[in-house]
DNA sequence: AATATATTTTAGTATTCTCTTAAATACTGA
DNA sequence: TCAGTATTTAAGAGAATACTAAAATATATT
């Protein structure tokens, strides 16, 4: 940083008001930082949409429908369940993946009118 | 890729129903993800927060609170702008940026309870 | 016109991301 | 136990990010 540029006009309360709440909310920021983080993603983006549609998937139907590697889905789920957005199951040699409900309220309204919209237009 | 990993159990009309889904709602997909994606960064994230408590405030005031530079702060600015989420207004030589109402839908239910939080917990 | 202020743009750098391939791990069934 | 299937992990490459410092642009003031 090359010089404190404080503005001429700027109001000094406002500005340390401002440092102050965002020192207050520095936890909730970051987790809604992260959560958007991980959903502004297109292939994450939709794994959650279909996960949200279909309810459970495993790693192999996605790489078949993202068309990407198995290891480069299993990475992008990694991240998803390291945020807690997505739980796994193992069942047999296959690993059902899911949602996490209560951690995806944020990204829920979108999931839900992204799923509406394509119940919608049935394109024959 | 390496090989085609249709999973033995793998229900091949789900896969087919996905794909067509995703192909459908590819628009609606990518802006979402780009909304998510220009949200899921601390400084940005921050930014949106500043606009929605206070209305409107300038690249150098954002420079103050944020602790990065005017250049880096204008470049998260552009990117905000680009992306249809804020707009700017000048006054004089000072710049005033405030957020699209209209465009932010999204992550406006978040920005609304990390300010309400905000306000109910007084700190001292 | 000259100087100061506010912002944007550019260039450069260091880090992080995302993907692939290949190796490692885990479970299944002959 | 051995071969096959599903997944994860690791290594590596290329692209994208986010930052800084400095130059360029624009407005304001004297």
């Amino acid at each position: 940083m090359s010089k404190t540029c404080i503005r001429v006009l700027a109001d000094p309360v406002q500005i340390k008001e401002c440092k102050k709440s965002l020192k207050q909310l520095d936890e909730h920021l970051e987790l809604a930082t992260q959560i958007f983080n991980l959903s502004g993603n297109a292939a994450r983006m939709k794994i959650l949409f279909l996960l949200h549609k279909e309810g459970e998937m495993c790693p192999c139907d996605f790489s078949d429908i993202l068309e990407i590697s198995v290891g480069g889905v299993s990475q992008h789920l990694r991240k998803l369940k390291d945020g807690k957005l997505v739980k796994d199951k193992k069942v047999g040699q296959t690993v059902f993946y899911s949602l996490v409900e209560e951690n995806i309220q944020v990204i829920k309204p979108i999931l839900k009118s992204l799923f509406d919209n394509n119940k919608k237009e049935p394109v024959l």
